[in-house]
DNA sequence: AGTCACCTGATT
DNA sequence: AATCAGGTGACT
């Protein structure tokens, strides 16, 4: 489910619905979703605590405790973190939960069970994150520091969208709608793409990222989370075979890193 | 830089 | 039965 904007809105929906709970118990029957901790550890570090706030950093959640610790919760293909009103009703595929002294729990809800849980303290947190590029919207998300990026690099333009050292937070889906609206092909080698064009990138990646967090925000807030379908305008992503909405020609699939990859293949040169 | 493993469920 | 999935880390 998740890239950038969901992880900001499930964020959000977690901020507004549990800071300052405290946490009276843990359940954790996946011993690889909590790896390198163990059930037993993770459950004596946790209990008694409160969670002063969550954070969002990339497509991490970060739980901030109030000893000096944090909870980072990464979602990666088809995790959620959300409150559940009635601990004992937990879904079946609840990978991790945090039972709340109201009753409630935070858990982790993820069928893959490919999301992971990992503590630590506040002092590790740059370490943590030495590998993750700026936010796409800090100060250091410049023009002139992707443009850097790019030109340092002979990998594909799409692959480099999804590497978390170029900019945080896109993913297979607005990696293909950012290149869309750019009109560049996604298996232009970064390092090739003109100054100006990867200018005109930057910009794109900021505003499909504003307009995709605040349909997310909005989905994820009604009843029933993001279940209601696509909420993003989606041009190319998984349309293979469908008329491209700007020209008519049709959209194609190509495989990169393992990964689909859908672009138009006259409007993306 | 490309491939695969991690898991499970949905779709072809 | 095979393929695919909005991610990432560990391989070759």
């Amino acid at each position: 489910m998740p890239e950038l904007p969901e992880v900001e809105a499930v964020t959000r929906k977690l901020q507004a619905e549990a800071t300052g709970a405290r946490i009276s118990g843990g359940f954790f029957p996946r011993p690889v979703v909590i790896q390198p901790h163990t059930a037993a550890q993770l459950h004596k570090a946790v209990v008694g605590r409160s969670i002063d706030r969550f954070e969002r950093r990339g497509k991490n959640i970060l739980a901030h405790l109030d000893n000096g610790t944090f909870l980072r919760v990464h979602l990666r293909m088809t995790g959620n973190f959300l409150v559940i009103p009635d601990a004992r009703l937990r879904p079946v595929t609840a990978r991790a939960a945090f039972e709340l002294d109201d009753g409630r729990a935070v858990v982790l809800d993820d069928p893959r069970a490919l999301g992971r849980i990992t503590l630590h303290k506040e002092s590790e947190r740059d370490a943590l994150f030495a590998d993750l590029g700026p936010e796409p919207f800090s100060p250091e998300f410049t023009p002139e520091a992707f443009i850097a990026s790019a030109h340092r690099s002979a990998k594909p333009i799409k692959i480099l969208l999804m590497d978390q050292r170029a900019v945080t937070g896109l993913g297979n889906i607005y990696a293909a709608e950012s290149l869309f609206q750019a009109g560049i092909h996604p298996a232009r080698e970064s390092r090739g793409i003109s100054r100006p064009r990867l200018r005109e990138l930057h910009r794109i990646i900021v505003e499909v990222l504003t307009v995709a967090i605040d349909s997310a925000v909005v989905a994820y807030s009604t009843p029933g989370g993001f279940s209601e379908g696509e909420f993003f305008p989606v041009a190319v992503y998984g349309r293979e075979g469908e008329p491209c909405p700007r020209c008519g020609a049709k959209i194609r699939r190509i495989t990169q890193g393992g990964r689909s990859t859908y672009y138009c293949p006259r409007c993306q040169r």
